[in-house]
DNA sequence: AAATATTTTTAGACAAACCTAAAAAAAATA
DNA sequence: TATTTTTTTTAGGTTTGTCTAAAAATATTT
């Protein structure tokens, strides 16, 4: 495995979280994305197109090359991992623990990561809910679903939280959900959409819309 | 504090080791060190001059500023407190920490390396017995001194190993010498200059003069 | 002290990663 | 479909950190 910098190794990670919604990128898109400008992105494009990590003609979009996909596994596990190492091991809260895992993550050993991984405990996922690739790049991709769209009375855990100002923190810390939260919900009111929901050993209580819609769980079906 | 490059931190530490030795660092010295021209080391003393970080006037020589010194000691804590952790957590072995730490120590966080710092214990060495300066950039500078000039029947603590190839950490693991161990030499032999030492709770041994010349020990005075 | 050798600096280039402004292509609209 | 708008690319420039080759300063030797 080559050596790519730290501003490749971004573009690829951007390109890898915008073609999961997209399947194709643009140009602007991901220009914004890395807050820089559309022709800085031409230029890294061309770039990442000799070291074929991207498919790309001009004016079409692009996507990443198999071996781009693999970078950005490689990528996201080592982010993922050094936010589950700080979060956890060093008490950092949810919110800090991106700015620092993006320093982190460019740092390319790939003994150091594994060898992180199975200090860690090989934790499946990051604090934020999000699944973190193993050492030879599979990632899990089971579908998670909003607390709106979980069946009735149907055992899940809290996978994802979307929002983590500290307004939504607060909250979530009031209510004692956290990423790997076990609750059922129990009754949904059309009146405002809000959840009756129950987690174990703890009363039933209500939740509104809002926060319904930035909880996300996985159940078995 | 401002925000250094990788390349203006690994010359601040160059000149910061180079000046323990020598008091004044030379152009040629310093790009030997880095393994750079020495065009280059002109034009970045340039640089870190107008940034304060260093005294130079053309053609004789360079220091580290106050501001030099501090940032130095930053560097090298992260440094160090990186081996540790790579060591003692992630259980790496003594030669394979430092190119790993080259990368990490650049990582500028600094809750990131005070939380790692409490994480770990505050731990006063390094795997290498170097002393981790603290979160004000204090750093012990005891001295310590070689087996064969430790007084007989005296109390001291192993500090620093200065030959770090298998074959010594080989013989180092049998005997079970480490960093940190404490030990007393209990006789001088001038036939062959071996030592008797004894360490607690282990009999009495002999060790070579070529194998005490390479192990460094403190002691109260 | 003069000549020679060494060290250091300057001058000018280059690659990486970015930028702005203008040109070209594609998409949207009339 | 022709025109306008938007998107993307090209052209040329900047900064950082490096380089080589030549010039200048300092050190060493005779």
């Amino acid at each position: 495995m080559l050596n790519y910098s730290t501003s490749e190794e971004n573009y690829i990670k951007a390109i890898f979280h915008l073609q999961q919604a997209d399947g194709t990128v643009t140009t602007n898109e991901l220009a914004a994305e890395l807050n820089t400008k559309p022709a800085s992105v031409t230029d890294m494009m061309k770039k990442l197109k000799t070291k074929k990590l991207v498919h790309y003609e001009a004016y079409h979009g692009f996507r990443l090359s198999n071996e781009g996909r693999k970078l950005a596994l490689i990528i996201i596990r080592r982010h993922r991992l050094w936010e589950f190492f700080l979060a956890e091991k060093l008490k950092f809260s949810w919110e800090e623990v991106h700015a620092v895992a993006e320093d982190l993550e460019h740092v390319s050993s790939k003994k150091l990561i594994d060898k992180l991984d199975e200090f860690l405990g090989f934790p499946r996922f990051d604090p934020h809910g999000d699944p973190i690739p193993d050492a030879n790049g599979k990632i899990e991709t089971s579908k998670q679903v909003c607390l709106q769209d979980l069946p009735l009375n149907t055992l899940a855990v809290v996978s994802h939280v979307s929002d983590q100002s500290n307004e939504m923190l607060e909250l979530l810390g009031h209510k004692k959900i956290r990423i790997g939260t076990k609750l059922e919900v129990r009754k949904k009111f059309n009146f405002d959409h809000s959840l009756e929901i129950k987690i174990r050993q703890q009363q039933a209580m209500n939740i509104s819309e809002q926060l319904s819609k930035n909880i996300f769980a996985k159940y078995d079906e």
